[in-house]
DNA sequence: TGAAATGTTGGGGCG
DNA sequence: ACGCCCCAACATTTC
């Protein structure tokens, strides 16, 4: 008897998902595998929140399978040496995935898929990561785009993308399944559990993804395009960590969208789309400025404020607010995203890709492509990238878009007491203030590590002696 | 998906 | 009634 291996990655679904639906409409035994592969992925192995996330995703996935009458088989690289084992254990011919578009992932399925299809395995693969296909988009010329707009534009006006796929009701089983090891014995999860703000703050697996999906369609999708950019309301999606992981496929999310008030929600989407089209085509830019230009920036890679900045010790309160939610949810709001990273690539003018890294190890949305796209766009360096000069002033920012304070009041508890005129400035308030606050500026609570008027004029020197060499 | 510096306009107080 | 100044509000330029 034959039959197939659908190999799990970043589409940890059972509904959309069109490996899965491939392999059981052929109608062999079916046997879900996931790989634990950290040495393949090249310098962008999985930070230690992506792992805690991806360790319950697979038991949520494996959860999901056995109530079909399915199970998944867990394994640990080289992949495919432990395919091609299944492959012969399980008299498997055929071998189903979805696509990946990671630099180094690209090349090593690339292999994979030549040297199983060498050995007479059938092999299919099909995207369901994304939109619209990267190699599909291209300008009149035939060249990727580097301009969000124009890219965006020409999705919208190429083929609607599919409905999305059902999820099967049943999987048909081998009748002796290969060994497989428990989710555990990967060790994703962290040694000393840190992971109870994360647990707080997410369901992860597919059940979640749907839930939070539906909550946004529900309560947040009227008010996104006026509170997106609110860190103190809970005004975005949540959705980026099941995107991440695939519990959630953005064709399902397009499909849910068809009414009129989700356009600037799908335009997110579109960045994310922008995101990996510029991945594919530029792929050195997760350690290379797009911009070459950017390699002569005289940065100063400080490793002790680089250190201030990551513990959220700076003294201006929305950026150690964001870097604190960070720390402890393994997320942060987009808005203080940019503001956060304006600070440290143009206030302390660390390089971005200390910047990039940090996020990556505990963001549990880490994305190849969207924090490449992240961290260039903020430094400047990148395609349709903020100009250098674009400078947001932390305090400006705080009170813009964290009118009273809640969201530093959240996160940076020793402000609490501070009243919303000056918690983004409390070097700025007088002693009695702080006094009836209860906080020693300098004990309690930093003060500012550096100046930001005097920060920003020295950026702009520094963007200024780049651009005359 | 910036912010500061600089320029322009117009209303109102006041001699 | 007139001119002058101040300043807020808004627009434009610059980095």
């Amino acid at each position: 008897m034959k039959c197939s291996l659908v190999w799990f990655r970043f589409d940890l679904r059972l509904a959309d998902n069109p490996a899965l639906t491939a392999a059981v409409e052929r109608g062999e035994p079916v046997i879900p595998v996931f790989v634990w592969s950290p040495a393949e992925e090249g310098k962008w192995v999985a930070g230690a929140a992506s792992r805690w996330w991806l360790h319950q995703s697979l038991q949520s996935l494996d959860a999901g399978l056995r109530r079909c009458g399915s199970r998944l088989i867990v394994r640990r690289e080289p992949t495919l040496k432990t395919l091609r084992e299944l492959i012969v254990r399980t008299r498997a011919d055929a071998v189903f995935w979805n696509r990946r578009y990671e630099p180094a992932i690209v090349s090593r399925d690339q292999t994979i898929q030549k040297k199983l299809q060498d050995s007479g395995v059938t092999v299919h693969t099909f995207n369901t990561a994304l939109l619209f296909e990267p190699d599909t988009i291209r300008t009149t010329a035939g060249k990727p785009f580097q301009v969000f707009t124009p890219f965006w534009r020409t999705c919208l006006k190429s083929r609607e993308p599919a409905a999305p796929l059902p999820a099967p009701r049943r999987l048909q089983g081998p009748k002796r399944w290969p060994v497989s090891v428990p989710v555990t014995a990967l060790e994703l999860e962290p040694e000393i559990d840190w992971a109870g703000g994360l647990r707080t703050a997410w369901r992860p697996g597919e059940p979640g993804a749907r839930a939070a999906l539906r909550r946004f369609i529900n309560d947040g999708l009227c008010g996104y395009a006026a509170d997106r950019d609110r860190p103190d309301v809970a005004g975005t999606s949540r959705l980026s960590p099941h995107l991440h992981f695939g519990e959630i496929g953005p064709r399902q999310v397009w499909d849910a969208m068809r009414s009129g008030v989700a356009g600037p929600y799908l335009r997110q989407l579109g960045w994310r789309e922008f995101a990996h089209h510029l991945l594919v085509h530029f792929p050195q830019t997760p350690d290379q400025p797009l911009r070459p230009e950017y390699d002569r920036f005289p940065w100063r890679d400080d490793g002790k404020l680089l250190g201030v900045w990551q513990r959220g010790r700076t003294g201006y309160p929305i950026v150690d607010a964001g870097m604190r939610e960070l720390w402890t949810t393994g997320w942060m709001h987009n808005r203080v995203r940019m503001i956060v990273g304006s600070f440290l690539v143009k206030d302390l003018l660390i390089p971005w890709q200390r910047g990039a890294k940090w996020f990556w190890d505990t963001l549990v949305d880490a994305d190849l492509a969207n924090n490449t796209l992240g961290w260039q766009w903020t430094a400047g360096c990148g395609a349709d990238a903020a100009p250098f000069f674009r400078l947001f002033n932390p305090v400006g920012q705080g009170e813009r878009f964290d009118p009273e304070g809640a969201y530093v009041r959240r996160w940076v508890p020793e402000l609490a007491e501070v009243p919303a005129r000056w918690i983004h400035r409390p070097w700025q308030a007088p002693v009695t203030v702080l006094r009836d606050a209860g906080i020693v500026l300098g004990k309690d609570y930093p003060k500012p590590i550096v100046d930001h008027a005097a920060a920003r004029e020295r950026a702009l020197r520094a963007f200024g002696r780049m651009r005359k060499r």
